[in-house]
DNA sequence: TTCGTTGTAACCTGGATTGTTACAACGAAA
DNA sequence: TTTCGTTGTAACAATCCAGGTTACAACGAA
């Protein structure tokens, strides 16, 4: 029985983009009874404040939010209706264009090699536009509202 | 104005999957009128045989092909309208279960911490689905059958 | 036996992610 | 003005994985 060189683990999309959602979860849940720093998402994540820190400025630069820099503390600048998963998924840079990586360079001289692009790409487009889609539709204020009944 | 670490490049699923679907269509291809080997496959995908050959291996594995060891090359033993492009994706362990990558060990003493888990999955599952149940539309026979014209 | 090919090990390289410590800049409050 | 907590950010280290390479034993047919 012949085996690959697999040890298990494979590639996935960034945590960030689960650590940015929960992010902004928190700063939504408790901007208006405290002040919302970085430590104490990290503390509700279970990461370093720094790279609480780093998502924080993806955010920021997204317009999603602002941070008080020196006073410290997060708030929302954007009503969670208007913030979908895809536009965190965008902010935190998961993926830059395309989600599947072709191979480069096939060869010209082979009719496979020569073609393989073109009818592959629309195929590849087409999977990533609905993993997308899926992404737009959810909205911040719709995942506060299914927590709800949790608490 | 503030910056990422981001230096460009992003995570993307391999390339074995591209890989993957040329050589299948190379063999396909090729297959009634020559040997296909590891070497033949390389050159048109541009890539070491050795690559080819571990994908093969995992092809062989999913019992699309059969590798004649010792005379050299391949065969599909699948029907091309049976191979779906999610089977290829699949077999070359491109995601192994969750395509995102969820931060672990959220605070539970956090209601949003102990809530998160729950309720994102749901969307990132129904992501993930939408972007495979693509892939599964597909066949190598279409795939085929949409390269002709090109010839 | 020879010869081309496959199966597979061993290794290297580069890049990205995640995590860490450290510290200057900042803003408010004492 | 000084103090203090916090942010912005640099500089690293530790993994991990993809991709590539060389090397070679095993294989099967001629």
């Amino acid at each position: 029985m012949p085996h690959t060189r697999s040890t298990g683990r494979t590639m996935k999309i960034t945590s960030r983009f689960t650590i940015a959602v929960h992010t902004l979860l928190v700063i939504h849940s408790f901007q208006d009874s405290m002040k919302v720093t970085s430590a104490f998402i990290a503390s509700s994540v279970n990461a370093n404040p720094v790279i609480i820190r780093r998502i924080l400025l993806q955010l920021k630069a997204a317009g999603f939010i602002s941070v008080a820099s020196g006073t410290g503390g997060a708030r929302l600048t954007r009503d969670p209706k208007d913030i979908t998963l895809f536009d965190v998924y965008q902010a935190v840079d998961c993926v830059e264009g395309d989600l599947f990586h072709f191979h480069e360079n096939p060869n010209p001289q082979c009719p496979v090699g020569r073609n393989i692009h073109t009818v592959l790409d629309q195929h590849l487009q087409e999977a990533q536009n609905a993993m997308e889609g899926v992404l737009k539709k959810a909205t911040l204020a719709d995942l506060t509202a299914e927590m709800q009944p949790l608490l």
